[in-house]
DNA sequence: TGAAATGTTGGGGCG
DNA sequence: ACGCCCCAACATTTC
């Protein structure tokens, strides 16, 4: 008797998984006839002027890798759900294979595929777990963090797959796709200097840079939430693009558990299922891209008009005239990322001192950050605004000058992102407006006392 | 992964 | 020695 051997010929679809050690999609594969490795860039109205910076650079990197398995990458750009077909009729491969995301379900694709006869493979490897599969008792969702982690770590990620040698053979017809430069990633005039000096896209600089976190690991408790020094991962655009998987990440810092590393270890895996929660919570909820997970939220009074207009375009531009805000939003203009305590801060200024809608928030950092991810931004604005998921309460205002004592004591971030204020000593640093030198800098926008007020009377009125 | 207001305690200066 | 006040330090409550 002779083995039948079913032909088995897949489209492998690469989106946030940009990737070949620990990629599911690409281990279903190996052993098929024939592959076509496909990437497919969606326009949308909105830019993601930083983060396409990042993925023109991944993608180079990636068609490279996936040139020496003895396969290509192919370009394309359009809507998937009908560029995927297309790619069909044109191959005769009738299976497309990817890493779930959390959208995947509420854009039709899956049901579109279907109903045209495609064969869908969808496998786990964006998230830790398969999504939605951590549940409550009762088969819900978690919608507070504390017992989704509970329950999360009760549980182990399923171990990382080896690295792929080898790709199968492109089919014998490869439909035409567009060149990376047709992509049209790289911005026109060049802002990208700061972003191209700080960052190294890549799966092989993913690696490198987990290497050098692991090495320092045992600090990241006591460090993280200070802006001046190096004392987070900076691995989240690694994470985004998919160039780290995620579970390779949670089981290389889980190795050094142990002894001093054990704290800085334990709280960074926290910080892991904060991003896994934020993936369940999208999962379920897939309005919550632009809509508040709690409905009331909906009425909210957020200002608009002329006003808020120029308000939102001072905290945009760093002149807000509270130095570790600016900062913040300086150091994201120019180099594409923000320190995670200094999100907080500024997030909680927009939403709260400036009462504008976190949606703008979001969008300006979806603009302006490397790391851009749509599951982590929904919800760390929804978070910060109090309409998410175990959100802060609405009373919790963060003030813009004890946060930058707190953390910035010798204002060492401040006087980098701020150069304005170099000539400041420590103490007057974190606010310019009782220093006696005068400096070009801006008088606060808005008084941090009334402020604080107005926000405490706007959203307690709200909730009655 | 708050901040500010309010309450409590205890040491030290001083008459 | 004693009571009184001041106030820093810490704790609790409120927003």
């Amino acid at each position: 008797m002779v083995a039948i051997k079913h032909e088995k010929r897949v489209i492998v679809w690469f989106r946030s998984d940009l990737r070949i050690s620990d990629n599911p999609m690409l281990s279903d594969v190996v052993d098929a006839n024939d592959v076509l490795p496909v990437f497919i860039l969606e326009r949308g109205t909105t830019l993601a002027r930083a983060s396409d910076w990042w993925l023109h650079f991944s993608l180079k990197k990636l068609a490279e890798t996936i040139a020496r398995l003895g396969s290509r990458l192919l370009l394309y750009v359009g809507d998937p759900r009908d560029i995927l077909p297309q790619l069909c009729e044109e191959t005769g491969i009738m299976t497309v294979a990817w890493n779930r995301l959390p959208m995947d379900e509420s854009s039709g694709l899956i049901s579109s595929l279907q109903t045209q006869g495609i064969d869908v493979h969808v496998h786990n490897g964006c998230t830790l777990f398969p999504l939605r599969s951590i549940k409550t008792g009762s088969g819900t969702f978690y919608q507070v963090f504390t017992p989704f982690s509970q329950a999360a770590l009760k549980v182990s990620p399923e171990l990382p797959l080896p690295t792929v040698k080898k790709l199968p053979p492109l089919p014998p017809v490869v439909p035409s796709g567009v060149s990376l430069d047709e992509l049209d990633l790289l911005p026109k005039i060049s802002w990208d200097q700061g972003i191209a000096e700080v960052w190294r896209p890549g799966e092989d600089n993913a690696q490198k840079s987990v290497a050098k976190f692991c090495a320092a690991v045992a600090a990241y408790k006591a460090e993280r939430d200070f802006p001046a020094v190096v004392g987070t991962s900076r691995l989240s655009p690694y994470l985004r693009h998919g160039e780290l998987s995620v579970r390779q990440l949670w089981y290389e810092v889980a190795r050094l558990d142990t002894g001093a590393s054990r704290a800085g270890v334990e709280t960074y895996q926290k910080e892991l299922l904060w991003r896994e929660f934020a993936y369940n919570i999208l999962s379920a909820r897939p309005d919550t891209v632009d809509q508040p997970l709690r409905p009331e939220f909906k009425q909210f009074p957020w200002r608009s008009g002329t006003n808020a207009k120029q308000d939102l375009q001072r905290w945009q531009k760093g002149m807000t005239g509270y130095p570790i805000v600016d900062a913040g939003m300086r150091e994201l203009w120019h180099t594409g990322w923000m320190h995670n305590r200094v999100r907080m801060i500024v997030a909680s200024f927009l939403v709260k001192h400036l009462l504008i809608h976190w949606r703008h928030g979001a969008e300006w950092f979806q603009d302006t950050l490397v790391d851009f991810d749509i599951a982590s931004n929904s919800f760390g604005w929804q978070w910060s605004a109090g309409c998410g998921a175990d959100a802060a309460p609405f009373f919790r205002i963060f003030n813009p000058v004890t946060q930058s004592e707190k953390f910035d004591p010798d204002g060492e971030y401040i006087k980098r992102w701020v150069p304005e204020l170099a000539g400041l000593t420590k103490k007057e640093v974190h606010t310019p407006w009782l220093a006696k030198k005068k400096t070009p800098y801006p008088a606060p926008m808005v008084d941090h006392k009334f402020a604080r007020e107005r926000a405490l009377d706007v959203f307690s009125s709200f909730r009655r």
